[in-house]
DNA sequence: CCGTTTGTTCCACTATTTGGAACTTAGTTT
DNA sequence: AAACTAAGTTCCAAATAGTGGAACAAACGG
């Protein structure tokens, strides 16, 4: 029924499971995660008794209800301290924010999605949603935009169906077609804009950030509001903003692991 | 070999893995993985294939590399958000640091360790993941130790064996006698201190966050160095430590989720 | 007090995982 | 260039671990 991909057994399941605790964007009863499961009560008991006992999930036993666990906090943490990306183009973000001050967002793509990494906010705090961890669609807004368009063709037909297409502003890009007219425009232009597609009065200018082999491997914006910055002030600051991206590529294509240290066996 | 639970079969080897490329703190070959593995490599093999599938790993094909996935990042996310304690308790850290200014840590109990889920420095704005996530000891942190002393007898009885008791300074508390007399004494006090028995230099106030039950919910903490605030010092602050943990501890309790929201089918 | 809902256990059936071994690449050495 | 070594990938019969219908226990509501 939903897509669990066929040949991840067990292990596909139980992430499935981790997945509806986090969609209900609260605390649940057992018997709320049976309602809008596909597996039978007894297998559903048995996933969610693995999940907790290994602290992905966590029962509260006074209220009876399941929430996602700690340990997945701690595991984000080494997986953001260990990502290539994050870490490295930290001190970058920073001065970048500091020069345009204007909010700069730093982003991956995570199955077809913007997933936002870190986050600087400019002058004046403009409360929009992002956060490290926050996702939101690829297809309306820039710094989506402007990894989808840098995608070997292969991959571009696994994300695109992803999409939904959904139209939050009049100038939504809504279907497939229009969409890979700009992405094309954007591959020869070399970064995407944001004409509020995604919120009105929210305009953004992104750059992707690429490895030297072409591979994408993430993505740098700059956003404002149409009152404080028209798409042409904003374009002003492309060649700012061209520089970083490429700053934080080569650091990335530059940086090489402190080779062979196997650490701790868990220190604590 | 490793602490893994009975029972928990494929799930529990699955994560057996994430951990383990956890801790070596960069992306790792395959043939690394399989030398610190039990598993038989075929096993091994499908185990990291599954992962990947399920993006919890992610692969590096231009390196060979695997590295934590950036769903684990998503996932945490929607774990602090929607565990009741961080969110809840963001405004009064934010009041009390501005108040005290002072460095304040708010942590929660993983496996018999700090998780820390939020901090404030003083000033200075929040950065999600670069600092909520962290772990350190418990038994010779006061924020540890005031959420220690007030587990039950079955809890503690789980979580004392579990502390290393490694000498970090020269007040660390090495062994289990005297911590557990230190934690009766922190027990009838209310609050604990750390004097100086993680780091030199670095002293501490601490309070326990109980949910009208008693159950720990979590420790709250303000930190600070010697030659800025003696521990008598710091102890004047205790009223105002004391009251916000039970701002928040009421918060906690009188949160009730908006009610019956079936939310998204996951929105696109 | 009795019906109802929610949570937990059992166990025969079966599908999934297992891991030794063989097979490719890719990278070195003689 | 042929012969080695190491890393990564595939196979398949045997064994184990997961499945789920149904019965049971506990908590709730009127």
């Amino acid at each position: 029924m939903t897509s669990r991909r066929p040949g991840d057994g067990t292990i596909g399941k139980a992430f499935e499971v981790l997945d509806q605790v986090a969609a209900f964007g609260r605390p649940v009863r057992f018997s709320e995660l049976e309602r809008i499961s596909d597996f039978p009560k007894a297998t559903l008991y048995r996933l969610v008794q693995t999940l907790t006992s290994q602290r992905f999930l966590h029962h509260d036993p006074d209220r009876g209800v399941y929430s996602l666990g700690v340990r997945l906090v701690r595991l984000a943490h080494a997986a953001w301290r260990q990502s290539s990306l994050a870490p490295l183009a930290r001190p970058y973000l920073d001065r970048l924010a500091q020069d345009v001050g204007e909010t700069v967002h730093l982003a991956q793509l995570d199955h077809g999605m913007v997933l936002y990494v870190d986050k600087r906010s400019g002058a004046e705090a403009i409360e929009m949603f992002s956060q490290a961890g926050k996702i939101g669609p690829a297809y309306c807004t820039g710094i989506g935009k402007a990894m989808l368009a840098f995608l070997d063709e292969k991959a571009l037909e696994d994300v695109l169906p992803q999409q939904s297409f959904q139209r939050y502003t009049d100038n939504t890009l809504v279907d497939r077609a229009t969409l890979c007219a700009e992405l094309g425009a954007i591959r020869s232009r070399g970064y995407a804009f944001d004409r509020e597609e995604h919120e009105p009065g929210i305009v953004c200018l992104a750059f992707p950030i690429l490895s030297p082999g072409g591979r994408i491997e993430g993505g740098l914006s700059v956003t404002s509001t149409t009152d404080r910055k028209s798409l042409g002030d904003l374009e002003s600051l492309a060649p700012r903003l061209r520089q970083t991206a490429s700053d934080i590529a080569e650091e990335i294509a530059h940086w090489r692991f402190p080779d062979e240290i196997n650490t701790q066996t868990r220190a604590g």
